[in-house]
DNA sequence: AATAAATGATCAGATATTGCGATAGATAAA
DNA sequence: TTTATCTATCGCAATATCTGATCATTTATT
């Protein structure tokens, strides 16, 4: 058997790091400095080279030490998450979960969401974060959020994504607007009639691409940041928009003047939940993905023989 | 700072999983059988559950075990490509290095690279592998070989690509076969003509799709399973076949009647060499690839104005 | 049924590792 | 020079790891 470094060694060596002095890094390891000094000599040793160069008054990690601490995060981590693992095992669904979630979502489930966890999932404390799809992904990578609720199709390669629910967009416009019966090609519509939210937003790209439209000069340059100014555009230019199901079931037209014209056929964004691949809480997030995606269909549902 | 399994326990605990035996584990680890026992249990008790069920006379992992080991197979293997990165780093391309090389390169640069290596890197101990390229991936992800060499593009994520040199193909024909002075459309060529590798073999693509074959009535149905075999249908049925610089350089023609036509503008394969994006050996690997770089280069230079 | 072999758990005691506190040594700041 | 800051070192204590002998249980053999 070769002999290893030890676990302690590398967080210890990771605190160094991190506060790049030997006193501090100890404090916050809970150890005194001088065994800390020793762990590390005995790292350097085991590893046959020098990781830390110590001067005057300041550290300086060797090249080849900052390789060695960036391997060693990952072997930290990966061991922590054998430990969440077991946790989550023994206990299902407890303790904090972060979850992010798009504004064009949590603005219509985040709340009748959270009442859902407290029921299904009592030990659960869930703690909800809004932000755009980026950043979510970033919060993700970096561990600040568990999970992240955003629209697909979202190219990523990084995290496990689970489908949730399709959500069907429905073409809305002013109660007194005329519009053709039968809109079957939406590229049809006058120009500057199509009203959106911003370009960089995920479901401007979304409702295009699902709803086919090629045509550029039916879109309105009018760039929304958020749904209710778009609403407000589409109530007073005489305009149309494209609106999520999940969005109607929360009742945004309700009190407006704007009407919906019925569900487009093929035209859908869909709802996924994405988790690190390594995570260590794997059995929980199945759990709650199974459970969600009931919750997030229904939200979705579209209503029978409305008329 | 939580209490995290220790290096050492995860290792006992993979060693009980390949023997699925303590004694035979224990044996295996350099430690006594009690000692094995116990670090089992500490184990078992840092993570708050059960990993293995010990029965009369036989052992039985749980479904939360198996997940552990197969997390602490990763983490051992990350420690040790610390200990690997910090001695390339002190003995560079020290040690053995095993290299896979797919036939058709392996066939006529294997001795020289051998003799190459032999005196570029005195400390080194070479031992080359030569198989299929999807032998060599397996064969590279399960750590039977440290490094592969092959021709590209070859569709891979799982490992890390550096791309050697370019390996021109020409058009080979027997001597007394005359063939159009200017074949710049190498679909015009007579039916059959076209003698070809099986249709498996990595070559056969390069070769269809660098010299943009796609009319499939010229090349003949015969499919060879090396390339003097080929070489052997092409004299003596008088067809045409694709050769890399590689080849030729090696003098794969000497004492045939066959000649080149010479060489196909933009028709090549690339050599590349392919490792395990985790490994410890990076720097090893580097260097190694450096230098290889220029001999493999070398090995498929083009002769300058050979008439 | 009696006996032997196999296997993992347990215990006392040895050894190794990790920990602490005090202090030394070296350097920069006052 | 004095003082403050910082890491290394040393003796010693606590803890973790390891060993060898032994136990309890089950299975195979006689």
């Amino acid at each position: 058997m070769t002999n290893l470094p030890s676990i302690k060694q590398l967080q210890y060596l990771i605190a160094v790091h991190q506060h790049q002095h030997f006193g501090r890094a100890a404090e916050a390891c809970f150890i005194g400095q001088s065994t800390l000094s020793s762990a590390i000599q005995t790292l350097e040793e085991t590893l046959g080279c020098q990781l830390i160069e110590r001067e005057n008054r300041s550290l300086m990690f060797t090249d080849i030490g900052e390789e060695v601490v960036i391997r060693a995060k990952k072997i930290i981590a990966d061991t922590m998450s054998v430990k969440e693992l077991t946790k989550s095992y023994k206990h299902p669904l407890s303790g904090k979960l972060t979850l992010g979630v798009i504004p064009t979502v949590a603005s219509f489930i985040a709340a009748p969401l959270y009442q859902f966890c407290l029921q299904q999932f009592n030990q659960l404390q869930l703690v909800l974060v809004e932000d755009t799809s980026d950043k979510l992904l970033d919060k993700l990578e970096h561990g600040h959020i568990d999970m992240a609720m955003l629209a697909l199709p979202y190219h990523t390669e990084r995290f496990h994504t689970q489908v949730l629910a399709k959500d069907h967009f429905s073409l809305v416009h002013h109660q007194d607007y005329e519009i053709a019966a039968d809109v079957s090609d939406l590229n049809l519509l006058p120009d500057k009639s199509v009203f959106l939210l911003e370009r960089e937003h995920c479901m401007t790209g979304h409702a295009l691409s699902a709803c086919h439209l090629n045509r550029s000069d039916c879109i309105n340059p009018f760039e929304a940041a958020n749904l209710h100014t778009l609403l407000s555009m589409v109530e007073y230019q005489n305009g149309v928009t494209f609106l999520p199901q999940m969005a109607l079931n929360a009742g945004i037209l309700q009190g407006k003047p704007i009407v919906t014209n019925g569900v487009l056929g093929d035209a859908y964004r869909e709802i996924g939940l994405l988790w690190r691949k390594t995570t260590g809480r794997i059995h929980d997030f199945r759990l709650f993905s199974e459970k969600v995606g009931e919750f997030v269909n229904q939200q979705c549902e579209q209503a029978k023989k409305e008329n």
